[in-house]
DNA sequence: CTAAAAAATCTAGCAACGCTATATATGATT
DNA sequence: AATCATATATAGCGTTGCTAGATTTTTTAG
């Protein structure tokens, strides 16, 4: 008896330890990236950062691949979260506005963790039930958006989400030069908040 | 005398051999890059399509990044003129749908093309006098549609090649089901066309 | 026409990558 | 304390981008 629950306890350590490292990955994945570029996360390089061979990573993510998916997705997390803050921050009115310039901020402000949430091929379909549900909820921050305000708030905030989505992008590229930001945005703002 | 002709004359077919065997290169390059991703264009693949060895390639581009960029920007080229003739076939008034259509067209038929097209960071402003002239052909095709249109040409038409982009690539990467593409570029031309 | 010079091309190999079969060490169980 | 299971490491395979150096081909010149 007494030993099952020291298994008990055992087995939940290890799945602490399991955790806490594969949180480490990520983490050492994620400022890597962000410094040196996502070229230089290598399998090699991450096994160093965390003190162990190679083949952990792989018994833990699978592949490469399978580590930036997983960045991937806490950054959707993280954007859901940041997105639904300026949602219920805004003024009555200012829901558009206040949710463009977060979307905006955080794309700008880890620009590789951006990055890596839309050149993956984990892309599945948006309403799709296998969509992992990090990527659901930030989009639902944007639907929320234009519930009541349209016919056809799907389409709406897909709009909005890819003009977003472009300028984020194109800013991240440096094919827009940063120095017309704010009136794009304001422009964005208008487009979207217009009598309809 | 007669040397001195016979010399320009073999440098003339030199340099037709070169520019022949470059376009080769560039062309290998799309067509394993349509049809089996741009993972698949290794230099060595290349080397073996053209039948020749690798340093060959790195005579002509330096790197492998360098065929790249050459093949993007074979493809800002054929966006523009792509672009330009919907805008000049377009009936007025219409201009703004017709070259919406004709851009995300490009995007969908060309996967791989309009990838790269963005993916690389040769990524210079737009305005920029080092940026490839190909390059500022394609979006003064986009500024060319809110010239008298507007306060500010470059705002909207970066706005709007935004919301181009962010369609295309959200449609590439199956975000967005294609089942609603149409009403979503009906209201993106709504939005764009609306009396401002 | 032939030999030297120049240009074009290839061979062979380096370092780094993603990934894995196999061996070894560590920890748990009886 | 001996056995078993699990965790971890070593070492290596095949492939990649890229390049130094050898070799062949073409051009030039006597």
């Amino acid at each position: 008896m007494k030993t099952k629950l020291a298994a008990n306890r055992i087995a939940e350590r290890k799945l602490r330890d399991k955790q806490a490292r594969r949180a480490q990955i990520i983490s050492a994945a994620r400022r890597i990236a962000e410094l040196e570029g996502w070229s230089n996360v290598t399998v090699r390089r991450l096994s160093d950062e965390i003190s162990y061979s190679q083949p952990v990573l792989y018994a833990h993510f699978g592949s490469r691949e399978g580590i930036l998916a997983a960045v991937a997705i806490e950054g959707f997390q993280e954007i859901g979260l940041a997105l639904e803050k300026a949602r219920k921050r805004a003024k009555r009115g200012n829901t558009v506005e206040s949710v463009a310039a977060a979307y905006l901020e955080f794309a700008a402000s880890s620009p590789a963790l951006y990055e890596v949430m839309f050149s993956l091929s984990l892309s599945v379909p948006f309403d799709d039930p296998a969509t992992p549900p990090e990527l659901r909820f930030a989009f639902s921050q944007l639907l929320e958006l234009f519930h009541g305000q349209s016919s056809k708030p799907e389409v709406l905030s897909e709009l909005f989400w890819a003009s977003l989505h472009g300028i984020a992008e194109l800013t991240r590229t440096r094919r827009f030069p940063r120095s017309r930001q704010k009136e794009r945005v304001r422009s964005l703002v208008e487009l979207f908040t217009l009598p309809r």
